[in-house]
DNA sequence: AGACTGCACTAACTTTTAGAAAGTGCAACC
DNA sequence: GGTTGCACTTTCTAAAAGTTAGTGCAGTCT
C-alpha cells in the first residue's frame, strides 16, 4: 500500500549522468536541498555569501537563530561541501566559516530568491488581506 | 537582554520603496520564504511549474507528501498569492491548482536551485564521505 | 583582585511542529 | 453492495526546533 518512491541514483544513462530527483521520497538530492532551504539554511548561505564569518558573527548577522541551530545548520552544510570550516585552536577558540566555490555558486541562487521575495513583499501583504477578508468577509 | 531585530516596514526610503529584510527576525518577508523554501514549499512550488493539477495529483507528484501538510502548504502559499485554487463544488469535488504570474517568476527560481542541487549531487556525495571518513577515522 | 563577558560549542529538557491515521459524504465502478 | 476516489479536517503521536545551562580559559571592567 505505501509505496515509497526512490531516484535511480545507482542507473547511468546513456550520457553518462546520474539520475537524481528531489521528487522522489528517499533520493538523497532531497536531503541536501532541505540543509539549503531549511529555516536557517537559506540565512546562513545568504550570510556567507557577504564573506567570511566567525561563529558568532554569524549568529549576530541572522537575528534569531539558536547556538544549538546555527551549529546544526552549519555543520550540515559543511558535510555537504557548501561551506568551509577553518578552525584554529587557539584560547578563546577561532573558528572561521565561508563558502566553496561549489557554495558561492549555490548562495548566488539563494540570494537571488531573497531579493525576488523582499521586493514582492508589498503584493504579498496585499494578497494576505485579500485572503483574509475573502475568508472573515 | 534578548532583542528582537525588526524590520523598517513602515518606513520609507527616499526612493519611495518599502525596506524588507529576511535576515530580521519580525520581518514578514521571513514567514514568506519560508512558505516558499519550506520542506514542501519548494516542492509544491517546482510541481505547479509544469501545470495546472488537482490536489491528489500534486499528491502523486510530490512523493511523501501527507494530506494534512500539502494542504497547509497550498494555504499558505495561495494567502500570499503564489498559487491559485479554484474549486468546482461538483460531488466529488474538483480543485484545480495553478501559478499566478508572480508564483510563475518565483517557482522559475526555485526549479532552478533544484536542478543546481540535482546536478551537484555527485560532488555532494563524495563531501559527504570524505566529511565522515574524516570524523571517524 | 574579583566579577563579568566572550569564545564555540554540546547536553538535557520543554515546546512547537510535522506526520500518521481515521473520519466526512457522496458517486462512480466492479 | 463493497471498494475506491474526491478534497479536505480532526485527533493523536513522533520528531524537530527552541530554551537553558554548562564548559574552560582569557581578556576587560571596576
Amino acid at each position: 500500500m505505501s509505496e515509497v518512491s526512490e531516484c535511480a541514483v545507482e542507473r547511468e544513462t546513456e550520457h553518462d549522468q546520474l539520475l537524481f530527483d528531489v521528487f522522489a521520497q528517499r533520493c538523497p538530492s532531497r536531503a541536501t536541498l532541505e540543509h539549503l532551504t531549511g529555516r536557517w539554511g537559506v540565512l546562513a548561505m545568504a550570510a556567507l555569501h557577504d564573506g567570511t564569518f566567525r561563529f558568532n558573527e554569524l549568529r549576530r548577522r541572522v537575528h534569531g537563530v539558536s547556538e544549538k541551530m546555527l551549529a546544526q545548520t552549519l555543520q550540515a552544510l559543511e558535510r555537504d561541501g557548501f561551506v568551509h570550516r577553518e578552525a584554529q585552536h587557539t584560547i578563546p577558540p577561532k573558528v572561521e566559516y565561508s563558502l566553496t566555490d561549489r557554495g558561492k555558486r549555490t548562495a548566488a541562487l539563494l540570494v537571488e530568491l531573497i531579493h525576488d521575495v523582499e521586493a514582492q513583499m508589498p503584493d504579498v501583504i496585499a494578497a494576505n488581506q485579500r485572503y483574509d477578508a475573502a475568508k472573515n468577509g
